[in-house]
DNA sequence: TATGAATGAGAGTTCATTCAT
DNA sequence: CATGAATGAACTCTCATTCAT
């Protein structure tokens, strides 16, 4: 089936923001790209900015949405948590140009718009912070960490990997993911919640995976 | 004593590019809030192009000698790795706007300057790693650990703060700097390793940070 | 009985046009609230341009043949120019919007549309002066004049009146043309035209108009 | 002394829109005539808009300030009113093409000029109501005449010249002047005024004027 | 050195018009 | 006959940069 126009803007115009951000493509080389014309652009999209928003809006509706059914298809605190940070395997591999405009360019979205995307964001945040506190109380993670704090640090390693990761690189986000619920559990289980992540097979035994060269 | 000119719009203008991204601030609004004039700038710098460069050159330079001087001057994998996670208290209280424009807008720097920007964001990666796979061999660090995605899980823990520190927030970065360094240790030191972490001090107790309500 | 498309469209954008300009209002606007297509209105007028024409067109020529029947329906000068003033009642009750757009925007006809419009004035115009001519040769009005200012004076003070008339406002188009017609018999009869226009009743004795509160 | 940018902007533009009409002029088209640049243009003036307002207000604020001048100079209402007639010689000699712009193009004005515009044309016409009805009260006009409506067709009579006079052609505005005051005056004045406007000298004896062929 | 009026290439956007369905 | 997605020329406006003073 043909895209429709509306598509083709769209994903042509992700992959340009990415490599030369928001300011640095012209809605003339959009539409050269995507195989329209400016008037298509328009009748598809009020605006740039209308556009930019749309990116946003597609991504972390996806990752929200994804994050819910992870959390209410499991049970306890430590497959909650590593369902979730499964979950961001695919949001990789499908929307890592999405994942750059979304925390590169969101400076230039009017403020209308920065407002209903930072609710979604928010959204987000307070589930995976639900999941460690639920860990905390059931004795599954340390009583000792701050869990705002350590949401924080999570998203952190989790969303930075959009600077670094390429995906014809030479390591793939299984790999990357394998090692990031390592770390994060190791980081904040008790003895307890460890015996359970063990069993789930979540943590690595032998190191299996390749040294290669980053950029931060 | 007074500040030159040049001071004043570079000080100026981060704080502009922070707020509103590189492209959202122009010229003429830097002179006006610096209180100089168009030729005041341009006798001063280049292009707009390259203050950007500027910007993220004065930051890279003190972070990487930063976290060299912490090298240096300590002797284990666990101290050099504290060391060089404490240096980061400084570098988010005096430079934060710094890095909200180094992460967000390098998209817009030149390719000369880019290429200068990225070989010193290198330094800084490798001299991470350096510490990681040194205590791995030491025995300190689990050796399972692939380090160059440990390395890029504890930068971009660090540096995501950017996006959700408030200077004049409930959290310090005393705060929250100590709970990385406990989550960072946690998740990567062997038992030997956890020893000498526990005797310098590195690791939480009994939480103490107050609970608060961020945004990602 | 329905109204045609082409109707529909006309009288749309005569409305539109007087309250937002030529320019003011787009095609997509005319066909949205005339319920019709771009293909709709495309299939009636070869251009927005010709719509523009149409508009012009329909209310020249309608005033010009209610003047000629004047003309010739009346014998004397006073009766001929009172006919003629008589007339512009209906017209401005009716054709209001048309006038405004007449007046404002016939900048934007194209020169071949514009010429035919301004032969169509040119006849009207010579009409009143043929009017103002006859009755200085018949002694009804006053010899000093020169017809083709007054005849301008007459056409202006008349025209001017779609700038502030409203038709739902606090006068009727009937008291004001009694008023015009009083004015402008005052100031051209002799005391032979006088007296005609006494004896048709053409003259106020006494007031009877509200006073209010008009805008230029 | 050499016109400024800011000048000759403004007098180019009047005449084009003249011609051709606000819409019917670009930005591109002003600056090349006036020999500067769009740059130029956009240093000088906000907006396009702006500029028509500009030639707005420099019009209407002229007419009021001569209208007013000639209100207080004078004391009967008779020369008064003649005065203020007269002050619309050099408004039509001077001020021709603002006039059209002003009548024809108020429509493109934004809402808030609109607002700044209509109170000044409101002070003008109220200004010369005011004369009428001094002229009732003292027995020099009409008393059965509404003064509203009487205004609005001095005003109409006087404005609609723009229409056609042409300041190449054969008529003077000094002999358009004359016969318009000399109709006027007729129109309105009672016996008493009649002697006046005598004295004064207001009225034609003879006629003077070239008969022309005119537009309407 | 410092100023700010002037530049002009290039940006986002509009809209009358076309035409395959 | 009717539709409305698509076109693209032309528009208003921006802004980094220059340069006479």
């Amino acid at each position: 089936m043909k895209k429709s126009v509306k598509e083709r803007i769209l994903e042509t115009s992700i992959h340009l923001f990415q490599e030369h951000g928001y300011h640095g493509v012209t809605v003339e080389k959009i539409v050269t790209e995507a195989g329209t014309s400016k008037g298509g652009f328009y009748h598809n999209y009020k605006s740039k900015d209308e556009l930019l928003y749309e990116i946003h809006d597609v991504f972390i509706s996806y990752v929200i949405e994804k994050a819910e059914i992870s959390y209410v298809e499991n049970k306890t605190p430590v497959s909650k948590l590593s369902a979730i940070l499964h979950s961001f395997i695919k949001v990789f591999d499908m929307y890592k140009p999405y994942i750059t405009v979304f925390y590169e360019e969101s400076a230039y979205l009017n403020d209308e718009f920065k407002q209903i995307i930072n609710e979604k964001r928010d959204r987000y945040r307070k589930l995976l912070q639900k999941v460690i506190e639920e860990g905390q109380e059931s004795g599954d993670f340390r009583k000792e960490l701050p869990p705002n704090i350590v949401t924080m640090a999570i998203i952190g390693m989790i969303n930075w990997t959009y600077k670094w990761f390429k995906q014809d690189g030479p390591l793939t986000m299984e790999e990357i993911t394998a090692v990031f619920k390592d770390l994060i559990l190791h980081s904040i289980v008790t003895e307890k919640g460890f015996e359970e992540a063990k069993h789930l097979n979540q943590l690595l035994s032998f190191a299996g995976v390749i040294q290669t060269d980053l950029s931060v």
